[in-house]
DNA sequence: CGTGTGACTAGGA
DNA sequence: ATCCTAGCCACAC
């Protein structure tokens, strides 16, 4: 395989991202490990359109913004489905990041 | 094979 | 704390 590669792994750990919980593009290109490709991780997900059973709205940059809110249909559809799962989002920012921040890296056991 | 692009990130002013 | 800059990697043309 090849090109596709990268993106099914992205998406498989996408999917294994807890209801309620969020993480970053960040986390997930190092559990592929590549870190330095976290804006292709974004680009991925773009395709990952495709895939219903990837949640992308739990998907947020490191900040815990919500930068790719303006690419889901509508114009706040992310938010609102994280909103539906208990998050607390304002300003496009969710106030509770820090709580319901997944890390791929521990909770895979990829590390420690 | 070279160039442009982006749902990012870290570091410096 | 906020704003700006440069580096990154995979993909489309």
């Amino acid at each position: 395989m090849s090109t596709n590669d990268f993106y099914l792994r992205v998406y498989e750990v996408v999917k294994q991202i807890p209801y309620g919980r969020v993480t970053s593009y960040g986390s997930i290109a190092k559990v592929l490990g590549t870190p330095r490709s976290s804006r292709t991780v974004g680009y991925a997900m773009n395709a990952a359109h495709n895939d219903p059973e990837v949640p992308a709205h739990r998907v947020v940059n490191r900040n815990g913004v919500l930068t790719g809110k303006h690419h889901f249909p509508g114009t706040n559809l992310m938010q609102q489905l994280l909103e539906s799962e208990g998050q607390i989002i304002e300003e496009d920012q969710i106030k509770n990041f820090k709580e319901t921040y997944w890390d791929p890296l521990e909770e895979l056991g990829l590390q420690e």
